[in-house]
DNA sequence: GCCGGAATAC
DNA sequence: GTATTCCGGC
């Protein structure tokens, strides 16, 4: 197998991050500029703070809050929006994420997440019974379900969401969950919290391995209840690694992308591993996030550093630029999916200039200054081990 | 309010 | 594909 480097493969990476890694340095338009001109479309809820969000123990990264991430699309998606409202203090009178329920949002004032959507899309006459059915639409999605019997609220299905968003998320660590059952904890995957009910760990185990497999083009043995009947986050742009080495197997690191779009062998594709946590990282939630009930938070609060050793992995100190899960794992995940998951210098992007012009970029993620270069010979640094990693996770639909 | 079909736009 | 728009039905 050939090794590539960055710079290549840029279509690998384009479904995953359309915004230029040093995007908080340079302004970008998100739509034509004839489209901006006639309706005055601002950045209406666009995130300020950092590059990544604390949402119920995980952090959302930037690319929830961004159009321009969401696969197969370079416009902003109905959920994005969402999201980008539920995680701003200004807007905790129009939407806020419901108290003790994990990913659910009440919609306290409909008309006015309409005419900030409608304003976001330049559509003057958008209404809730208009946003409403294309969140309905979502439903079939599994991005999202209404929470039946509450008015105007709605639940995400992270799993769903991360599924989208980070096809290539952690493709080469997980056994498959059916095969997990009665393993031994140090055999478990990476990034589960230790309380996490069981019903939640094998849907995100699923999830994961459904990447696997089909990112693999296998076929699982008992088959998959849900993200393989979604085909991979509608399955627009995808990248499908084509053969699998078996799961632990080391390879190098970092390695990403080829050209022609041609899927690199997973080898190449190192997820980020044994970061070592904040000690704090357990009392993340701010007061913009759901509830996270103890029994969901790291159960040792003390030095959980220590109880992720990641042996070869030298601690990182760099910031962490926001990542579902893996952002509740502290700098040194984010800098392994950093090399993981962002685009390379070089590579085209797409400009948005909404977004840029609102100043929501953020200098401390100048992420194509900071971006690895992997090295000839820079195999596999950091240990594949996974047992020690572990996450927040909210509490997804049945 | 909520649902989902249908036509349509982009 | 992802909404937007409209609408009949519950």
């Amino acid at each position: 197998m050939r090794e590539l480097g960055w710079g290549e493969g840029a279509e690998v990476w384009d479904h995953l991050w359309a915004v230029p890694i040093s995007r908080k340095a340079q302004p970008r338009p998100s739509l034509p500029p004839r489209k901006t001109m006639h309706c005055g479309c601002v950045a209406e809820g666009a995130p300020t703070g950092p590059g990544s969000h604390w949402i119920s123990g995980l952090a959302f990264p930037d690319w929830a809050y961004k159009a321009e991430s969401s696969p197969g699309s370079r416009q902003i998606q109905l959920w994005h929006f969402i999201l980008e409202l539920l995680q701003k203090e200004e807007f905790r009178h129009v939407i806020a994420w419901q108290q003790g329920e994990y990913g659910e949002f009440v919609i306290k004032d409909p008309d006015e997440v309409a005419r900030l959507w409608g304003h976001r899309k330049c559509k003057p006459q958008m209404n809730y019974d208009k946003l409403s059915r294309a969140l309905r639409y979502y439903y079939n999605k599994r991005i999202l379900h209404k929470t039946k019997g509450k008015r105007f609220t709605y639940k995400f299905n992270f799993s769903r969401l991360i599924v989208i968003n980070y096809p290539l998320w952690e493709v080469r660590a997980p056994p498959a969950p059916h095969l997990l059952r009665g393993a031994p904890a140090p055999f478990w995957p990476a990034l589960l919290p230790m309380g996490m009910p069981s019903e939640l760990l094998h849907s995100l185990l699923l999830a994961q391995w459904a990447m696997v497999e089909h990112l693999a083009g296998q076929q699982t043995p008992r088959g998959l209840p849900e993200a393989a009947e979604d085909k991979m986050g509608s399955g627009s742009g995808a990248p499908r690694l084509g053969s699998l080495p078996a799961p632990f197997q080391p390879g190098p690191c970092c390695l990403l992308g080829s050209p022609q779009d041609e899927p690199p062998g997973l080898a190449s594709f190192t997820p980020p591993l044994l970061p070592s946590l904040p000690a704090s990282w357990t009392h993340l939630s701010g007061p913009l996030l759901p509830h996270v009930p103890p029994e969901w938070q790291f159960p040792g609060t003390s030095k959980p550093d220590t109880l992720l050793p990641g042996p070869g992995g030298p601690p990182v100190t760099r910031p962490f630029p926001g990542l579902p899960l893996l952002a509740g794992l502290g700098q040194g995940a984010g800098e392994r999916l950093r090399l993981f998951s962002l685009r390379p210098q070089g590579l085209k992007v797409k400009a948005c200039p909404m977004i840029g012009a609102q100043g929501r970029l953020d200098p401390r993620e100048g992420f194509s200054s900071e971006i690895h270069r992997p090295k000839t010979g820079d195999k596999s640094p950091v240990s594949p081990q996974l047992g020690n990693f572990k996450a927040v996770w909210p509490l997804d639909p049945p």
